[in-house]
RNA sequence: GCGGAAGUAACUCAGUUGGUAGAGUCACAGCCUUCCAAGCUGUUGGUCGCGGGUUCGAGUCCCGUCUUCCGCUCCA
């Protein structure tokens, strides 16, 4: 993992954010390969996913009206109190703290909390029913947790006062910081996407099943940040929500895990790096919900959620606007509204998973045979790298410089390519491979006669001699 | 948010009981060099994370703080 971090910022891939300033927790930038990469990744998606008849695109603002994010559920739910045990130092939420109690310690706080009102026998229905009813409000369930044993240590009273984490970011509209003007930046771009279906809908003439594709920023303000670009406040989401007539979605549901899975590993992932984490405990909005994890250095994390969300999210901005978002079906003669089927990929997550992925330090054998020495590379696909390739002279003079120049500036017009003279050839071809360059043409001696070029293929490291007319097309074939 | 570790050049790291800050790599300018990081010469580059304190003097000792990594917790 370090190591991955620490080629990133010294090639260029992602810094710190505001480094010079010590540094702001949790936000990194993307530098030069790094933006190229991220170019390419959210190309390679946005192609897979609107490069066909049945996916329209849409890039929503990322301040929305407020209720858009009361509608969503996220006013409400997304903010989650939490309480530490002073004791063990373990941290918990307050809504499982409360969940995970059995009927008899739910018997023990009602008894301490409404002395006299529940001794002797009770019926187990009547304490659960009754617990639900009177814990409720934010002061009684202060109050309980006051009352309750750590489950990990066991010390009673050992907790703090729960605290609110408010998972949104919060800021304003105009320049007058007054609580009528408070909108939040958006904690997923799903929900543009669902605001707009009527627009995209009717402006594109599309008919169900369609999806509305988009890629964006979204922001949480995350209690903790953690493993480099996994978790941080601020990233980039590719999502696309599949518009499919209630009844089919289980069909469209299994489609999409299908093709998300199989894009993945066209850009090279392998398999046994990736796997499935079906949802047992679904949200509110959901049916079914499986993640795409990846085998990340420190363990399994998810790069992409695929969703069956029901009608939910329509409905309910029914509901908060007032406005119609049924779709008519001009063959059955029905109006409904549709349920939907969601992916929702990290496009900073997915890079780092690339990134990691791709990392491998591997022993070649010396030029003698001998002593072999570690090649760090980077088995990037040709459509993730940020430099498709580099074109170099095998030595300085006899215009061969002036050759691989000139073929640099004819590759430039179609792709990003990388000229360098400077150092021992092998060195050259050792600094594309920590980029994951993934070819290299060497303009040599015979070049100056015959017109030829040699590939140097990264993973192989074999060469190939092919004509320099031929070297455009060599590439469009491969990236 | 808790616990542990770390932070010195772009990178990896030295830095003695407190006494003017070092190496290798990289980069740059040349030379050399006809295919896999290893030749030669020279050069650039450091607020020792930041802020206090102790001291004649702090990279080094003390306090605070920030950031990163690891573990827990969390991730509608």
């Amino acid at each position: 993992m370090e190591k991955v971090v620490s080629l990133a910022k010294r090639r260029g891939f992602v810094f710190q954010s505001s480094e010079i300033y010590g540094g702001l927790n949790g936000c990194w930038d993307y530098g030069p390969l790094g933006v190229e990469m991220l170019n390419n990744l959210k190309q390679a998606w946005w192609r897979s996913m609107t490069f066909r008849d049945d996916v329209e695109g849409v890039d929503a603002s990322i301040l929305m009206h407020p209720k858009v994010w009361e509608a969503s559920g996220h006013v409400a739910n997304f903010t989650d109190p939490m309480v530490d045990c002073k004791q063990c130092k373990s941290r918990y939420r307050v809504d499982v703290l409360m969940d995970e109690l059995n009927t008899k310690k739910k018997k023990d706080v009602l008894r301490e909390m409404f002395p006299g009102q529940f001794d002797g026998q009770q019926p187990d229905e009547k304490i659960v029913a009754e617990f639900a009813a009177r814990i409720a409000t934010d002061e009684t369930v202060a109050q309980a947790v006051r009352i309750l044993a750590c489950p990990n240590c066991g010390t009673k009273g050992s907790f703090t006062e729960a605290r609110q984490f408010n998972l949104m970011f919060k800021t304003f509209v105009g320049p007058v910081e007054d609580s009528n003007n408070v909108v939040f930046l958006r904690p997923e771009t799903a929900q543009g996407i669902f605001v707009n279906f009527l627009n995209v809908q009717s402006a594109s003439r599309q008919k169900l099943p369609f999806g509305i594709a988009q890629i964006g920023k979204a922001f949480r303000n995350e209690i903790n940040t953690k493993n480099f670009l996994f978790r941080t406040r601020e990233f980039e989401q590719m999502e696309m929500q599949y518009f499919v007539k209630p009844g089919e979605e289980d069909r469209f549901f299994e489609y999409w895990r299908e093709e998300r899975m199989k894009w993945f590993l066209e850009l090279g992932m392998k398999p046994e790096n990736l796997q499935w984490h079906k949802h047992e405990k679904l949200a509110h909005y959901a049916k079914a919900a499986f993640d795409i994890e990846f085998k990340f250095p420190f363990g399994w994390g998810e790069v992409e959620g695929i969703h069956s969300r029901t009608n939910f999210d329509l409905s309910q901005h029914e509901q908060f606007s007032g406005k119609s978002l049924k779709y008519f079906d001009e063959q059955s003669k029905e109006k409904f509204v549709p349920y939907v089927i969601e992916t929702s990929v990290g496009a900073s997550r997915s890079f780092m998973a690339f990134l990691c992925a791709s990392y491998d330090e591997e022993m070649v054998a010396g030029a003698d045979g001998e002593a072999g020495e570690v090649r760090t590379v980077l088995h990037l696909h040709p459509k993730l790298a940020p430099m498709k390739a580099a074109i170099l002279p095998l030595v300085n003079r006899d215009g061969m410089d002036d050759l691989a120049r000139n073929l640099t500036k004819d590759l430039q017009k179609y792709f990003r390519v990388f000229y360098d003279d400077s150092g021992a050839i092998g060195r050259r071809y050792r600094r594309q491979d920590e980029i994951g360059t993934p070819y290299c043409f060497t303009v040599d001696s015979q070049t100056l006669t015959d017109q030829t070029v040699t590939v140097r293929e990264r993973d192989s490291m074999k060469q190939e001699r092919i004509a320099m007319s031929a070297v455009r097309d060599y590439l469009l074939e491969r990236i």
